[in-house]
DNA sequence: TATTGTTATACTCTATAACTATA
DNA sequence: TATAGTTATAGAGTATAACAATA
């Protein structure tokens, strides 16, 4: 777990391989000492997990990237957006939802209430937890920030495709 | 991109979770509040990258657990497979290959070469760089990392089940 | 006792930069 | 000047443990 599946494929790399290889060998069984640029990739070719990394380092890139402006990275958009759809919710639910550890989550909400995005106030029925809400400010910026994940959304449809884009949201969201 | 596209969802957890919730409100809109144990996903439900991450954390906890008794982790495991298909290539193709970093792949193939599974000698064409192979041990070892690497990838079909596992290696193998 | 939230620590990974030695 | 490899550092993320307050 730490690079390869890991650093998976970046989003400029590969696109620049892809425009600068001008198809060399390609086919013929084990040609990596032939073709410097094309290693074996062996049993990897059977695990899902190792495509299922690359995409997902992408995905992470390009999403950084696109948000780069706003500073938002992955989980804490994820964040923003349960909160605005289940609002008063507490930490500990938020967390279980989202699969974020509670120590996690908590350095997380300080960065989102730094910025003035979200709210904790003292739950009614337990006084144990918080409350969470997303702050006017926050509200008002969650167009802004819905836009720019819609276009590295956009973005990802591109790379891998209309159709398989389609095809993956479908297998992958009605399970589990 | 902290936790929660991060975190996706843990084998432990969502096995108890699907065990213990006895399949409670389940449909009906904006159900949030009125069950505490399931939260709206708003538009995270239309963020591939959303289940992508959440798929790609499982499988990095299960390969883990997986292979603890060899102590072996995902970029290890790749990078073995990698110079087993394509021995005698450097360092730099190899990362290329992986789009690992080069200075982490320097420490990831220290690791390596101190448990003995990895060498690198001179290069013969261009002294500047190395020569990855695996050393006898590390062949050895091959076949019994290779079934536990096995067995996970059968967990995973299990767990997204036989025909989703097959779609998704073969929309997602085939592009890149 | 268990849960909620917090703080702290150690480890891994990521992204750079700087350096050497070769080309 | 560019490439191959190394070292170092800062920032995220992960996994724990320990703690206080509350249930």
């Amino acid at each position: 777990m730490q690079d390869d599946m890991q650093s998976g494929f970046n989003a400029r790399q590969s696109a620049a391989k892809r425009a600068n290889a001008p198809e060399r060998i390609r086919r013929g069984g084990p040609a990596a000492a032939k073709n410097p640029e094309r290693l074996e990739r062996g049993v990897l070719q059977n695990h899902l997990g190792y495509f299922v990394r690359r995409l997902q380092v992408w995905v992470f890139k390009d999403f950084i990237h696109t948000l780069a402006s706003i500073g938002l990275r992955p989980a804490q958009y994820s964040v923003l957006v349960i909160i605005e759809a289940n609002p008063g919710r507490s930490q500990a639910a938020i967390g279980r939802s989202l699969n974020i550890e509670r120590a996690r989550l908590t350095r997380l909400l300080h960065q989102l209430e730094r910025r003035n995005w979200i709210a904790r106030r003292p739950a009614t029925a337990n006084s144990r937890s918080h409350a969470l809400f997303l702050t006017g400010e926050g509200k008002k910026m969650m167009p802004r920030i819905k836009a720019l994940a819609a276009q590295h959304e956009a973005r990802l449809a591109e790379f891998v495709g209309a159709s398989r884009h389609r095809q993956l949201l479908g297998l992958l969201s009605n399970f589990g």
